[in-house]
DNA sequence: TTGCGCTATGTTATACTATAACGTATATCC
DNA sequence: GGATATACGTTATAGTATAACATAGCGCAA
């Protein structure tokens, strides 16, 4: 399943499966909630650690826009596309466009580019609601 | 100077001319800080609402990695270049690049696109500094 | 086996970012 | 003048994130 995971501690398995069995990001505080329903007292540094090591692990992601993380597994590649309506989201594979960025940027000279692309707007099932 | 501007209020001028002052993006803290030097007691709000219509105007935007916000002077288009090392902040041009995505996103019924793109790294400057 | 160092977690407190809600002043238009 | 609209002041609070210190358990070497 995973790649990059190196046996979870308890606390990160438990975060990484709440952000897998959710169909939308969700913020630090949402999944601090779970946790206390699954096992009382919890405090947001418990939170905040599990994040923070899964996503050193790279197995899940912050979407900046939203404020909230994702499993790397929805959102796979460089770019995370967002549904304003339904708040599902999902990465695209960018082939040529991160690597002509990448390019652009190392030609003047800028180092250890690391990118965040995030695009809004409404996926293709919403927008046909709307028709 | 400006594009989009139609007669900004007090508090918003007074926002704006600290943002176009500092060399890399600032949070809202950092110039409520500097409205109360300026005039004693200012509360969030105050400063959130000329950031809400600064942006509004397209004078400025808030860069998502940073929390923090830049005058759209230098920061221009699509992507937003950070350096972690001196925090300055620019914007690059990036034709194609928008397109090809946006076409890709409208052929697969992705409706309204906004991007935010911003790339971390160390500008050339700074890298120069480490070698 | 004891003691040391390491990692993860618990716990308390606090910092930082942002907005809700309500009141007041001023301008404009009729 | 009264109605409306906009910006701003003010108080309070919501939401996001981390600092700092204490504790528990594990692996391992002396």
């Amino acid at each position: 399943m995973g790649q990059g995971a190196d046996h979870l501690t308890s606390n990160q398995a438990q975060v990484l499966d709440h952000l897998r069995a959710a169909n939308a990001p969700m913020t630090a505080y949402q999944l601090l909630g779970r946790m206390q329903n699954d096992r009382g007292a919890v405090a947001p540094p418990t939170v905040y650690r599990a994040l923070k090591a899964l996503e050193e692990a790279g197995l899940i992601r912050r979407i900046e826009t939203l404020r909230a993380w994702a499993p790397v597994a929805t959102v796979r590649p460089g770019v995370v596309v967002i549904c304003d309506d339904c708040g599902t989201v999902r990465g695209v594979e960018a082939p040529g466009l991160l690597e002509s960025l990448h390019e652009r940027l190392v030609a003047e000279g800028f180092a250890d580019a690391r990118q965040t692309i995030e695009v809004h707007g409404r996926c293709g099932d919403c927008a046909e609601d709307r028709a």
